[in-house]
DNA sequence: TAGCAAACTGTACCATTGGTATGGTAAACG
DNA sequence: CGTTTACCATACCAATGGTACAGTTTGCTA
C-alpha cells in the first residue's frame, strides 16, 4: 500500500495546482463549446465539485480566468505547432519540403478533430474585447505575433533558397495561415463543415507551392 | 411650414419603424464595439431614449435582436460586396481582371475604414452560438453560403476563359476570401494593425493571379 | 507532533442584467 | 369615433458575477 495519495493529480502537483488545472480544463471545454460569456462560474465549480470561494481563491474574477484559458492555450497551442513543424523538418533536408510536409500535417491533425474540433481560444476572446483589461489583450497579441515570427522565420529560411514570386511579402504570407486558421474555423462551425478548416490549410499550402516553385499540386 | 413632422427619419417610415430603426443603429455600434453579450439592453434604452416596454415591444428577447442586427448586416453587406465587384466588372470586359479590379477595390474600402472598421457581425456571432437558435444560426451559414456561392459564380466563369492550376478546387477558393476577411478581421483587431485586413485581401488577389495566369504581381 | 500556511467550505449578501406582467395612454388612421 | 400602433410606468423575478468574512481541513515543516 502506498501512503494515502490524495486526488491531486499525478507529477508533484500539490492540492492547490490539481483543483485549478481541474478548473482550467472545466472551464475551456465549456468555453470552446459555448463561448466564454455563456459559460456560468456556478456552472463550472459544479463540475468541479468545489464551492463559489474555492473558485474565487483562485482567480480574481472572471477575467482573470479567462487569462489563464489564454495562457494555457497559447501554450499547448506552441507545443502543438513545434512537434508538427519540428516532423515535418525532420522528413525533409529541404525548408520549404519541411514546411509544406508540417502543413499537410497540420491540415490532417485539424481534419481529425472532427466534430467541435478545439476551436481558438484567440478568436473565442478577440470579440469580447473591451471588457478584457489591457493584459488580456496584450497576451493575445502576443499569441499572434508567435505565430507570425515563428512562420516568417521558416519562409525567410525557404526564400534564401527558393526565390519567391516578386510581389509576395513573406510577412503577410506568414499571417495569412493565423488568418486562414482562424477565419476556417469560424467557417466551419458557422457552416457545421468539420473539413473546411482543413481543406483551407491545403489551399494555403498550394499557394505557398506557387510562390516559391512555380508550380501548383 | 409643413404639417407637423414627428421625429420619424425621412422617406415614409413610420413611428415605429423609425424607432426599431434607431435601436438597430445604436445596438450595431455597440455589439461591434464591445461584443454581443457586453451590450445590455439597459444601455441601449438609455441611448435611445425610449422605455424597456418599448424595447421589447419591437424584440421579443435579445437572440430576435441579435436575428435583425444579422439581417440588417447581411443586407448591407452584400450591397457593399454587389456594388463594388459590380464596378470591377464594369471596369473591364474580362472576369478574370474584373474581379481582381473587385478585390482591389475591396481591399482599398478595408483600408479607408481605419481605426475599428466595422467588424463582421457573423464573426461576432460566431462563438455565441449555442445561445442562439437555429433560427440565427440558419441566418448566419446564409451569409456564408452567399458569399460562397457569390465569389464561386465569379470564379467559374473565370475559369472557363483561363484554365486554373491543377488541384485547385474553386469552392475552397472562394470559401478562401471569406475565411480571409473574417480572420484578417480578428487578426487586425487583436494586433491593433487596421490595414492587415487589406494587405490580406491583396494577397488573396495575388493567389488569384498565380492561380488563373501564372504570374504574380 | 505542534503549528502554521495553503486551500478550501459555508453563509449571507449585493448589483446588474435579461425578462415578464399588467395596466394605462398619446398618436395615427381608416 | 373607435381601433390599432407604439409606446410609458411600475413592479417584480431568476440568473449571474462578485464581495465579505468567519470557520475548517490538509499538508508540510520545524
Amino acid at each position: 500500500m502506498n501512503a494515502p495519495m490524495t486526488l491531486t493529480s499525478r507529477k508533484g502537483m500539490t492540492r492547490g495546482e490539481a483543483t485549478r488545472d481541474r478548473i482550467l480544463e472545466i472551464a475551456e471545454a465549456s468555453v470552446l463549446a459555448k463561448g466564454f460569456s455563456n459559460t456560468s462560474i456556478d456552472e463550472i465549480i459544479a463540475a468541479a465539485e468545489i464551492t463559489k470561494s474555492g473558485f474565487f481563491y483562485h482567480f480574481r474574477d472572471k477575467t482573470d480566468l479567462a487569462k489563464a484559458l489564454l495562457e494555457r492555450f497559447i501554450h499547448d497551442d506552441n507545443a502543438k505547432l513545434d512537434a508538427i513543424f519540428a516532423r515535418g523538418r525532420d522528413l525533409s533536408d529541404d525548408p520549404l519540403h519541411g514546411f509544406l510536409i508540417g502543413l499537410k500535417l497540420f491540415a490532417e491533425m485539424m481534419a481529425e478533430l472532427e466534430t467541435a474540433h478545439p476551436g481558438c481560444m484567440v478568436a473565442a476572446v478577440a470579440y469580447h474585447d473591451k471588457q478584457f483589461n489591457t493584459e488580456v489583450r496584450g497576451l493575445n497579441a502576443t499569441a499572434v505575433l508567435g505565430w507570425r515570427s515563428r512562420f516568417l522565420a521558416t519562409l525567410e529560411e525557404i526564400a534564401e533558397r527558393y526565390p519567391p514570386r516578386a510581389g509576395v511579402n513573406l510577412s503577410h504570407l506568414a499571417d495569412m495561415l493565423s488568418a486562414l486558421a482562424d477565419g476556417g474555423i469560424i467557417l466551419s462551425r458557422v457552416l457545421d463543415q468539420p473539413r473546411l478548416l482543413s481543406e483551407q490549410i491545403l489551399l494555403y499550402r498550394t499557394f505557398v507551392r506557387l510562390v516559391f516553385l512555380g508550380a501548383g499540386d
